[in-house]
DNA sequence: CGATGTGAACAGGTTCACAGCA
DNA sequence: TGCTGTGAACCTGTTCACATCG
């Protein structure tokens, strides 16, 4: 990791060979930071609101507020697709969502493929949120003989010993999974070998994967954790103990 | 395992000279930054699972292995706690997991109140990973008048209007709303107004707090879109289509 | 010796402030 | 004129490398 000084970090070409097509004047296409990523996709939303209102241009500044982000943050953001605003009036908003789905990805078919319906999954198996975004869960799948051959909105449930084969011949791109945590790691070796290169992990365990596997965590006992800290540097910070406040021992 | 006397606040103008207390050598205390945070949570997990192992000493090397992290960013994490490793040996278990406990605030009770018991709620009400790890449910709520009423895992369900009031009687600190979108800005007031400095939210809006209220976001669609972008990345850097795609749009 | 604890270099992301264009 | 797009300063967090101590 010893780059003599001078070495430019955003030189043309560094990344592998991003090789940017021929395109017409709208493309720049810098690398895009992983924290942008995640920001764009509620750009997207609240685009869709303002769509739904009829509302035809935004400034960074509405879009930025509406989003819960900074202005010049927004401007950065959105000037890594290209130049898509005009100066002096705002960003088109039906361009600029089309340009924000094709850059996630949304104008591929993504197939999702969910794996533990049991109390959380069960739950996910049905969020409108999904299939209302463009993720449309393709597959179920469970190990509970009580809960295979069940139908979940309409989606059969399979045994996950079908989840290569089914997630090869669905084209799953996306896999979620919702089991505990001792069956996650077997859980998402199944769905390596079908083909999945994205996997949303729900159980409380690190997933050990292959370099080409994109693996993103959604740990709720970790979030709860992260706001008992506030809670508790509030009272310090505070000074005293909060009303009713005996403290005592808590388990693990 | 009580806290030593007078357990310090953590500095009253922290930001500037902390000028730290007289404690004994242990309680540099510095200010522990976000990132850390959240990490601290999966140090825990990791050494509850080794302690139930009967392990008894771990180094930085191991526990960092075991929770996705490099050692000498473990090292760090727990050295704005103070020093409670022993060179040469690495850390204790017990002394360690109980250090961290009291850092995220699990020796004070913390009581949560789930607001929107429908699909995700439901699965989030029955989750055992909260009990399980300190965070027991205590109130549940919904504006649904099939709902109100019902009993889930013990729990009586009410009606939203009764957050204030029920918030303050529980000493409720964390608020976690599980509602559609449109209801959470109203449902969050509530919780504001029963005095609940911390939630965690589960519907696609950005919710409008007062400062001294903290807010963290859990957005499944955002999730999917991050990784759906990765799919569309590894497409494009790989050149071209993967398996079964014709090109422009796809269908199955 | 061997592993911790930490100053210092580094990288990534954010904010500022302003040039440039419709 | 008003708002976008962006270089440059800034800041937070990560990694390195080594002095330190049980």
């Amino acid at each position: 990791m010893s780059l003599p000084p001078g070495t430019p970090a955003t030189g043309p070409g560094d990344a592998s060979a991003v090789a940017a097509p021929p395109a017409d004047g709208e493309r720049p296409s810098r690398p895009v930071p992983e924290a942008t990523v995640s920001r764009l996709a509620v750009y997207l939303r609240v685009l869709g609101e303002l769509r739904e209102q009829g509302v035809e241009t935004v400034s960074s500044e509405e879009l930025a507020g509406a989003s819960g982000v900074n202005s010049a943050k927004l401007r950065k953001d959105l000037s890594y697709l290209g130049s898509y605003g005009v100066r002096g009036v705002g960003y088109d908003v039906s361009s600029l969502q089309e340009r924000l789905q094709a850059e996630l990805g949304l104008d591929h078919r993504q197939s999702v493929a969910l794996v533990g319906v049991g109390n959380l999954g069960h739950a996910l198996a049905g969020y409108a949120g999904f299939a209302g975004r463009g993720f449309p869960v393709s597959a179920l799948f469970d190990v509970d003989p009580a809960l295979v051959g069940t139908e979940i909105d309409g989606i059969v449930v399979r045994h996950v010993g079908e989840i290569p084969e089914v997630c090869a011949a669905h084209d799953v791109t996306i896999g979620m999974i919702a089991t505990p945590g001792p069956a996650a790691q077997g859980v998402c070796d199944l769905l390596v070998r079908g083909g999945v290169q994205s996997i949303l992990n729900f159980a409380p365990v690190l997933l050990q994967v292959p370099d080409d596997v994109e693996v993103r965590k959604v740990d709720l006992s970790v979030e709860l954790q992260v706001l008992a800290f506030h809670v508790a540097r509030r009272h310090t910070a505070a000074g005293v103990a909060l009303p009713g406040e005996t403290n005592g021992s808590v388990v693990s």
